[in-house]
DNA sequence: AAACAGTCGGATACAGTATAACGTCTCGCG
DNA sequence: CGCGAGACGTTATACTGTATCCGACTGTTT
């Protein structure tokens, strides 16, 4: 993320909690702040660190349990193949969208491309399986990476 | 997997790996039978219980040197969102294939969908992204459970 | 035969990721 | 006021994955 501004994306979750009947806490209203101020996606460890600044004194669980919630409301993602979490650019509609991951700079695209969740549904109907979730990510090398390395 | 005939995909495993030049030793062969024998996907620590039985005294690195070797060799693969490998169904040719999750009995169809892969690349190649490695897991019910479940 | 290089794998220790379990505090409600 | 639910602190622990060092084996060179 590290959007023109966060804090209007922080205070968009705002009101999408409070229309949903879910608490915004301060501590879950920190993680996604420290997300959304990362241009790359940061572990859950990287969080509890940034969360530690100013001598407050923090477990895993604290940072876990913020993330659940962020999770299970969309305002963020989890990046399975890192171990990673990015902010969600656009929470305000559900949605299963894609992630087109640089190995090179760490930076992280989301995308939602229909013809992707048209081919992923319709595979998955053709064997009578029903979705739940859908973990796309695709790894490799960003426009801009892939220009400075030639 | 836990396919018909293992030992068909174990030595099919060896032609290939021979005609590569490279080894498939009695320990990557064994961690590969014991995928290749497992109706779902086991994890690292999982796959070394089942080489522990019978006295054996291993430790991690074995099977994570084992699993990476299988993994460059494209006979088995990681799913991301579980942790856990899989035997390859078809590791003749090279593939990036997607995988059909059963969060139910915890079964996965790994299969390889053309619309998918090409509506993968058109939105990679859209964003000037150079793609090395794709990551399609979708997590559901299987066509089996979802009968039983009703 | 002796020396050597390369690969495989045993062993120990450790790093990184995630959760279980339990206690406390607070807030809204009857 | 007394109660229940949810959020959070705290401790300990489980699970996943690596770094590192060393010894065994194989095939090659001299
Ligand atoms: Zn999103
Ligand atoms: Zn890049
Ligand atoms: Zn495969
Ligand atoms: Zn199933």
């Amino acid at each position: 993320m590290a959007s023109t501004s966060d804090d209007a994306v922080l205070d968009r979750a705002d009101v999408l909690c409070r229309a949903r009947g879910v608490k915004l806490t301060a501590q879950r209203r920190r993680v996604l702040a420290i997300l959304c101020a990362s241009p790359r996606p940061l572990g859950a460890y990287e969080i509890l660190d940034a969360m530690r600044e100013g001598t407050r004194t923090l477990a895993p669980p604290t940072v876990y349990r913020a993330l659940d919630f962020l999770l299970e409301q969309g305002l963020v993602h989890k990046l399975e193949s890192l171990h990673a979490f990015v902010g969600c650019s656009h929470p305000e509609h559900p949605h299963s969208s894609q992630f087109l991951i640089c190995k090179t700079c760490g930076a992280v695209a989301e995308i939602e491309d229909e013809a992707i969740a048209r081919s992923l549904g319709s595979a998955a109907s053709m064997s009578g399986f029903q979705p739940q979730r859908r973990v796309v990510e695709v790894i490799g090398t960003c426009a801009g990476c892939a220009q400075k390395g030639r």
